[in-house]
DNA sequence: GCCAACGTTGGC
DNA sequence: GCCAACGTTGGC
């Protein structure tokens, strides 16, 4: 099983929106990078983290599970969708989402802030200078480290 | 709203 | 295939 950590604007969707669904496609990625880690890399079961990104106060809120394989974003297809792209199409679909389900919202969200204070963490992708991936691989430490700020150590 | 940093595009 | 210009991201 792998982790990982995954960023959304909360206006555009948050974590409680996510709970009220309970299970939603991750539609919208639109770089090659993040595309291909939920192609090769991602599985169903693995974990992640649901990050808020550009608010008042970015950081981690929640965890979710991946709950199926790599599919076509079908968002993508409509010129009426934001996030359209004309070169994907039905029948030769260059973009793919995943479906997450919720699993819960931490009591004490660890901001961002609090995660550059850990220098035990300072390696982690998303803390890096001028990383922009909306989807990061985390490792098992990180993971763990990070539950335990978030107060739901095991 | 500013702006640094990055990915993408497209002319050559 | 280089690289400048442009658009986007996202913290502050």
């Amino acid at each position: 099983m792998k982790y990982w950590l995954m960023k959304n604007e909360p206006e555009d969707f948050s974590i409680d929106d996510l709970e009220k669904v309970g299970v939603e496609h991750w539609d919208g990625i639109r770089n090659y990078q993040v595309r291909n880690f939920m192609r090769d890399e991602m599985s169903v079961g693995d974990l992640a983290f649901f990050y808020h990104s550009n608010c008042k106060v970015p950081g981690i809120v929640g965890m979710m599970e991946i709950v199926s394989e790599a599919y076509p974003d079908h968002t993508a297809w409509d010129p009426d969708e934001h996030y359209y792209d004309p070169r994907s199409k039905p029948e030769s679909p260059v973009w793919l989402m995943v479906d997450v389900r919720y699993l819960r919202t931490f009591s004490s969200p660890v901001t961002l802030k609090a995660l550059r204070a850990c220098p035990e963490l300072a390696d982690m992708r998303i803390l890096q200078r001028g990383n922009r991936l909306s989807v990061t691989p985390l490792s098992p430490e990180h993971w763990n480290f990070i539950l335990g700020l978030a107060g739901e150590g095991a």
